[in-house]
RNA sequence: GGGCGUGUAGCAUAGCCUGGAUAAUGCACCGGCCUCCUAAGCCGGGGACCGCGGGUUCGAAUCCUGCCGCGCCCGCCA
């Protein structure tokens, strides 16, 4: 109800004046009614009863019956309790809710106009995705659509792990297993495995160990043998991870690819440029920055490894050039990291010193956008049932499996074609409904049964509101356009209850959108799924009155099209019939 | 030890930044609703000392402070 406030506040500053409270701003002690019964939005009088002397029952009542008089057309004032309420009118939302269907985004307003990096899903090359990544990757890509409908020209980066001293060892193995005749393809057809025995063969072969040290300067030095084996460790690893992009129906693309290896020429100079500040102080052999007042354990100053004592470099280096090419090559002005809260420490240290490099200047911002953990329902780790890692294809397969059981279930006469389609937008979006749903900050716990029961708050009762009204509006002989109606009347309770939540969208994609939180619209969705619900059980559409069908027919259709667009914001298709 | 985060019905969560009325939502539980646009739905009901103690305030889940539980970080790893 963000634009009843100002018509409301017009009405409410005068007389504030009149009533001697000229001191306080009347935009800023409106707020939402806590509860909505009592109306939309709320003033609490109890503040001005020491000035004025008077009791706030007294002071409410007073107000609403000045404000009453000029609020005519917008809302009705009422007091209760010291409560000044104001209740907008049914003629009023009606107005916004036709001014909704004329504009061309819902009422988002594409009023950013920032150039913003938003680094998010970063998997390992030859090791397997796990649930952090899927994390990352849905939140990520869910706040790559929200602030590009805000008007933001949007840069997606993945900024994979295909560098540094794993790759020795991942290489020598790839030898190997072709030595004892398997095919690259198939030896990393399996990430999880791959990277397992890798690991432990550098852990327990001192020979292989040596080989994987010496693998390391060949690669470094860019050794044509060793780079073509890295091409195919890379190459391999990419079309695992496009598979699973493609099945999540992600953005990002091949090009959003950023890896580790295209940083590692500019560490040099990064280095460089802390020297030339007189940045870098030497710490047993090592090039280090001091950026703030973080200690370790022993309670002396933590430093930002800048430059081992072998001459190698560290994350932060890469980090600070990674923020180099955004701010000077790509022209950035926020960045915005989707990485696991056990990083935050990192990032707080490293954008501290880019700021005091002067790498970041006043019109960038730098963001660390945390998420919990992915507990399983244990609360412990999230484990397969054979108690090793979950590959991700096999998870997103999974659910797309249970969704499909339902589907063939109600829709017997499907095609099978039209029920892999939406089995695969019900399974998908269940699954990333229910990692966004929740503030991303806490930890997670991944339930199948909960998130792919159908039922209650879940990507699929979202979906199937939507599905409802395609399915009214293909009986109603219409096309799929929302046609305006001379004048919504709202007659039901339930009509003006519907208006309110989808007039509130708006609302909730621009905290989305500034709080860099998702969550934020799928409870909005939720809650105009909720209001539409009751509207479907109450309110005939399909009816003989042609004035009220007409004007219910486009309520379903401007409800369907928010529906819709909110989906899209989180990721999630919203399929025609389920 | 230091730092950061978190604690809300049996379970999972929203609300906390920006203090306001009877704390919201879902699952589970109890009771209703399919001759009618998809019952993956709708309507109604019970269930909460908002971790604990202090403080600020006319008013605290929300702000401050102390304690407790849980998690993460404090590596020449990423």
């Amino acid at each position: 109800m963000r634009d009843l406030i100002k018509p409301v506040s017009e009405v409410l500053e005068p007389v504030l004046i009149e009533m001697g409270l000229a001191d306080f701003d009347s935009k800023s002690i409106i707020g939402p009614a806590t509860d909505k019964s009592h109306g939309d939005l709320a003033i609490p009088c109890h503040q001005f009863a020491r000035i004025l002397k008077k009791s706030p029952v007294e002071i409410a009542d007073e107000a609403a019956e000045k404000m009453n008089e000029h609020l005519k057309g917008i809302a009705s004032a009422s007091s209760v309790a010291g409560f000044l309420n104001i209740t907008a009118e049914s003629r009023w939302l009606a107005d916004r809710l036709s001014e909704l269907v004329e504009h061309p985004t819902n009422g988002v307003e594409r009023n950013s106009t920032r150039t913003v990096v938003v680094d998010y899903s970063s998997p390992n090359i030859a090791k397997e995705m796990h649930v952090g990544h899927l994390r990352s990757t849905v939140i990520g890509d869910s706040l790559v659509r929200i602030l590009e409908m805000k008007g933001n020209t949007v840069i997606r980066e993945n900024h994979v792990g295909d560098w540094g001293t794993p790759f020795g060892m991942l290489i020598e193995r790839l030898e190997d297993l072709e030595s004892e005749g398997i095919q690259p393809s198939d030896a990393l057809a399996d990430l999880g495995i791959f990277y397992r025995d890798a690991r432990s063969s550098f852990d327990s072969d001192e020979n292989f160990r040596e080989r994987a040290r010496r693998r390391v300067v060949a690669l470094q030095s860019g050794d044509e043998a060793t780079m073509a084996r890295w091409r195919q460790l890379v190459d391999l690893s990419f079309s695992y991870f496009d598979e699973v992009y493609e099945l999540l129906g992600v953005l990002l693309t091949k090009d959003d690819v950023r890896g580790e290896s295209f940083y590692d020429p500019l560490l040099a100079s990064v280095v460089e440029r802390l020297d030339e500040r007189g940045l870098l102080s030497n710490n047993s052999g090592a090039e280090v920055m001091y950026p703030g007042d973080w200690l370790n354990r022993e309670g002396n100053p933590l430093p930002l490894i800048i430059r081992k004592g072998d001459g190698g470099y560290n994350y932060a280096t890469s980090d600070l050039a990674c923020i180099i090419d955004r701010t000077e090559r790509l022209g950035a002005h926020d960045l915005v990291y989707v990485v696991g809260a056990e990083q935050k420490q990192h990032f707080q240290m490293v954008f501290a010193a880019a700021r005091i490099a002067g790498f970041l200047h006043e019109e960038h911002t730098s963001k660390h956008v945390p998420f919990g953990l992915v507990l399983g329902s244990d609360g412990g780790k999230l484990k397969s049932r054979s108690g090793g890692a979950i590959r991700l294809l096999d998870l997103l397969r999974e659910a797309i499996q249970r969704a499909s059981a339902a589907v063939l279930n109600r829709n017997p006469d499907m095609t099978p074609s039209e029920i892999e389609s939406i089995a695969k937008s019900i399974g998908i979006g269940a699954v990333k409904y229910s990692d966004l749903k929740a503030d991303r900050t806490k930890d997670y716990v991944f339930d199948w049964e909960r998130m792919l029961s159908f039922e209650g708050e879940t990507g699929p009762y979202l979906q199937y509101a939507h599905a409802r009204i395609r399915s009214i509006i293909a009986k109603s002989g219409g096309g799929a356009s929302v046609e305006n109606p001379a004048r919504y009347t709202l007659p039901s309770n339930e009509e003006t209850r519907l208006a309110r939540e989808i007039l509130a969208f708006p609302d909730a994609v621009d905290t989305a959108a500034s709080e860099l939180a998702p969550h934020r619209i799928c409870k909005q969705l939720h809650r105009i799924s909720q209001a539409f619900g009751s509207f479907y059980e109450h309110c005939p559409v399909l009816i003989e009155d042609d004035s009220l069908r007409v004007e219910r027919i486009s309520l379903c259709a401007l409800t369907g099209d928010i529906l819709k667009t909110g989906l899209e914001l989180l990721g999630i298709d919203a399929p025609s019939r389920m």
